[in-house]
RNA sequence: GGUGCGUUGGCCGAGUGGCUAGGCACAGGUCUGCAAAACCUGCUACAGUGGUUCGAUUCCGCUACGCACCUCCA
């Protein structure tokens, strides 16, 4: 099995991966709160962690993949004193708090698929594990590091921090932390503003609520994902990843707990997904500069200047590398949208080249191939048995290329400059300029089918699919063979009229057509 | 104020102590009845300033600017 380099961020040095169970991966990955639609932002860390898992599996490795939900502990402007993210929309919208969580839930479902991000192995609710949560409070009250204080408990950073470091995530000191922070107003419960609650205290008009050894209440943000995280994926696990907006307070807090409950920080590699950024500026709720998903789906945002594809969003975001910011414009997004074009249209003069030279494609079934929706006019291009070796080593290059950079803390910037080595060689193929052995277009394939679909999750949203495609791939086989008829014809009388007259017809049906040498090729928008 | 990160050509974005990705845009060319596409060529940038070095965009210092976290945020 091929290495893996990845970014620790307990080290902040790219480390070999090494997994604690043989041939095995547990990840977790922090979910949304579901109170909203899902925005860009969101999109960043649903692509990076499924082309993690991707690849993972790839390689080889089973992997359980946990994703949580977040609908319920998740309060506003401070973590300890603000309502409830999803009982403020549910009070607002007049709506059951479960309401809310179903229709987000189902929405953020709906904008993950189309980006075509795998769904996780589990994913678990917050509200759904509350009795394993008053368990690890108790078990953090038994250590000593939490104090009840009028039916809220919290956890108690001075003392942990005495004993073990608070920071070894984010790399800050308790001293420093105490400087910027701001002071309470002597309304808080807790004995220290960096406290922070596991468990909290329901005020009587507080909806959701749970019986608890301290009254009723409800949990607090941070422990849910270090108790889901130990149910599902042990006391220790390999991968916890999360946008880089998390790192603190929240996995430190999940650090501090882990080790408060179970003796340990629970987590081999920590991973961080960098912000996505406009003008410069992080997108994000509290600052209200966000699109949503299904916003930039249909291009309904006074900053869009048009509709993005969930693959242009996808392949946006591969372009760069997960551990940097990213700035959105529509300048940017045009620019992926018409690089992706190309990549999907020489992904299928690929296929159709080396079904042409009989290749049998070996890891066909991934998912999201491009529905082979053929051209007019057969590639008859001439297969050398053996083609220069100069022609095979860069082949070959590519496909090392490729590996090399996904492996290297997953650099898909780089394998996608590589895969853009292959468009130019397809398509000088495709302009027989250039022949191409068995065995090249057997190792392409592969490329585009194990990566570009299979480890990216690219898609050819423009390939139709069903059979009211085989219907139009049919029509359109007759139209363009008559219409080469009249072609031929109209070499000798030089009369191109009607000839043009149907690919403008077609045009205005949304359908391109291009002459090309082996006849004509179309596409539909 | 504390901590950390960044500043790359028209735009987006990689990367490296010397050979200096890729995409998009732009210009010229080839092909083509035209169109489109494709291919070829051109565009050589690393904020400023000192230092280390045979040599720095890449290492170190300083300056400027920007950003993130320290409240909820992917």
């Amino acid at each position: 099995m091929r290495d893996l380099y990845i970014t620790n961020t307990l080290s902040r040095t790219k480390e070999i991966f090494k997994p604690i169970n043989p041939g095995r991966v547990g990840l977790y990955v922090c979910g949304p709160t579901v109170y909203g639609d899902a925005h860009l932002g969101h999109a960043r860390p649903g692509v990076t962690y499924d082309v993690l898992v991707r690849l993972l599996r790839h390689l080889g490795y089973k992997v359980r993949y946990v994703r949580n939900i977040t609908d319920v502990g998740h309060l506003e402007h401070d973590a300890d004193e603000g309502e409830d993210k999803i009982a403020k929309k549910a009070r607002l919208d007049q709506l059951e708090p479960m309401e809310v969580v179903q229709n987000y839930t189902l929405r953020y479902h709906e904008a993950m698929r189309m980006l075509n991000v795998a769904p996780p192995s589990i994913e678990p609710r917050a509200s759904g594990h509350i009795v394993e949560q008053i368990e690890a409070v108790k078990k953090i009250l038994a250590s000593g590091y939490a104090y009840e204080s009028n039916g809220s408990i919290y956890f108690d950073v001075q003392k942990y921090n005495a004993d073990h470091h608070y920071g070894v995530l984010s790399g800050r000191n308790l001293d420093d932390t105490l400087e910027g922070t701001r002071n309470l107003d002597g309304q808080s419960d807790k004995r220290a503003p960096y406290d922070f609650a596991i468990w909290k205290k329901a005020e009587p008009q507080h909806i959701m609520r749970w019986p608890s050894p301290w009254g009723e209440g409800f949990p607090g943000w941070h422990l849910e994902c270090s108790v889901m995280g130990e149910k599902y994926l042990g006391h220790e696990f390999d991968i916890h990843g999360g946008g880089m907006d998390l790192m603190f307070p929240h996995h430190e807090c999940e650090i501090a707990q882990n080790v408060a409950s179970r003796g340990t920080r629970g987590v081999h590699y920590w991973v961080h997904s960098n912000m996505i950024t406009i003008n410069g500026q992080k997108m994000g709720k509290s600052l209200g500069n966000f699109i949503t998903l299904p916003q930039l789906f249909a291009g309904e945002h006074d900053k869009l200047e048009q509709a993005y594809s969930p693959m242009t969003i996808r392949f946006f975001i591969l372009q760069a590398h997960y551990r940097g910011t990213l700035d959105f414009s529509n300048e940017a997004l045009q620019a992926a949208q018409k690089g992706l074009r190309r990549i999907m249209a020489a992904a299928k003069d690929l296929y159709a080249l080396a079904s042409a030279a009989g290749v049998e494609r070996t890891s066909v079934g991934t998912e999201g191939h491009p529905a082979n929706q053929m051209s007019y006019g057969e590639f008859i291009t001439s297969i050398a048995p053996e083609s220069s070796a100069a022609e095979n080593a860069e082949v070959k290059a590519i496909f090392d290329g490729v590996y090399d950079a996904l492996c290297d803390d997953m650099n898909t910037p780089i394998a996608l400059s590589h895969i853009f080595d292959a468009v130019r060689i397809i398509n000088t193929a495709k302009d027989r300029k250039l022949v191409l052995s068995k065995n090249d277009l057997a190792t392409l394939c592969q490329i585009f089918d194990d990566i570009v679909f299979g480890v990216m999750g690219l898609r050819d949203e423009d390939a139709s699919e069903g059979t009211s495609a085989k219907v139009i791939d049919g029509l359109m086989q007759m139209v363009l063979e008559t219409r080469a008829e009249v072609r031929e014809q109209a070499k000798q009388t030089k009369d191109w009229s009607k000839c043009d007259q149907i690919r403008d017809a077609l045009k205005a049906l949304g359908i391109t057509v291009k002459d090309g040498k082996e006849g004509a090729t179309w596409t539909i928008e």
